[in-house]
DNA sequence: TCGCATCCTGACCGTATGGTCAAGACCAAA
DNA sequence: TTTGGTCTTGACCATACGGTCAGGATGCGA
């Protein structure tokens, strides 16, 4: 924020770096204990010992455990928001919605802990994470909503529900990272292999497309 | 378990009646706790709160607060199971699909406190039931995917894999009771209405029925 | 090298929690 | 009425937790 900044050349400062390193180090350690332990269940100790630092050093960080927790559910939101993008580019539905439930299907993949603390979230009411719901969740669905209706009366897919088709997306895209446990079990107790995430994928997407006439 | 309750009637001694009574109320109170505070960020005291008896009369209907939150899981877990039958019952794939979503749907509306209980649990690995996942559910499971395979050999339905199938209805039914609060900001901050809820479930009907080939 | 801001951390504190217990109330059979 | 089991509950305890703080280490511009 300081012009400092701007004339440090390409490298930041070591002070930035550390900075930067262990807020990073902290929030990757936090997410995964949030997903495994719940808000009420983590202890800033375990997430201490997880990122390899005291425990007085997080709150140097972070001053509560509900900052450091806000954090890790804001990150999840926003790369939930970025895949979006997906939806937008395309030019037709099957475009749009297929490429939306690959981009979502691999951040279930690459981030199950934010998707795990997400969902933990707004199962308890979204106490902390309410005013994101009821504004950029509510503008960002109505828009996409808006979007498929535009397919459906274009005649391009058939007349479904936009609204419930979005929960749809979600729930089965999501339910990959959130019940992953169960998932993995039932599968002899293996994570999916790659072969297995892209079946699963191409499940999603088949099941889908064909669903709302776009085979 | 003694003989006296064969020779009390009809009626169930005042013993037995306070003993049902009491371990109902708790057993609904630790449900809503659990679902809206976590296991970790529910207390014996909210809960003792809720169901309107003094802290250490749960203790003495059970003995740790881990033997009330498996009853709870156990619980959801059953009414699950149960609704197999809608599935078993049905003669033909587009019956016994729709029927199913059906009672889950219909699951999802009245348990959603129970729902949300053991979606908590899997996503942190199902510390306390991961028997139920190894032995009940994986029979369960590949009972039901031989169910549908046979009907796809039978080209009855189109060709999917059972297994992510049976995932996709689970994700998309439980979504509405784990997600609800979600949902009901996204209408508006109110609960769905009767009618609302069935527009919910002739949704999913329709886009998984005819995702599988059965319109 | 100096001086200052940032970073680090062991020790500490107040509080809240799960669980215990002993003493009594209630109930039903004899 | 007596007796023995079931149920109830306020008071209590040990522990674990989030958070604080003072004092020291480190990095860096001047």
């Amino acid at each position: 924020m300081q012009e400092n900044a701007r004339f440090s050349g390409k490298a930041a400062s070591r002070r930035t770096d550390i900075r930067r390193e262990n807020e990073r180090l902290i929030l990757t350690a936090a997410e995964k204990v949030f997903a495994e332990a719940g808000y009420g269940g983590a202890t800033m100790q375990l997430i201490a010992d997880m990122a390899g630092l005291p425990k007085a050093n997080l709150h140097y960080y972070f001053a509560t455990k509900e900052d450091l927790y806000r954090r890790v559910v804001q990150e999840i939101f926003e790369i939930w928001l970025n895949a979006a993008a997906s939806f937008d580019a395309a030019s037709t539905p099957a475009e749009g919605i297929g490429a939306y439930i690959e981009a979502k299907m691999d951040i279930s993949r690459r981030h199950p802990h934010g998707s795990k603390v997400w969902a933990a979230e707004v199962m308890q009411g979204a106490p902390v994470i309410q005013d994101y719901l009821e504004n950029t969740l509510r503008d960002w669905t109505e828009d996409r909503a808006r979007v498929i209706q535009g397919w459906i009366d274009a005649g391009q897919m058939a007349p479904v529900n936009p609204r419930h088709l979005l929960y749809m997306l979600w729930a089965m895209t999501q339910h990959y990272a959130d019940f992953g446990h169960q998932i993995e079990t039932l599968n002899g107790g293996a994570p999916l292999t790659d072969r297995q995430w892209q079946e699963a994928t191409e499940s999603v997407k088949t099941i889908i497309l064909r669903g709302v006439g776009l085979d």
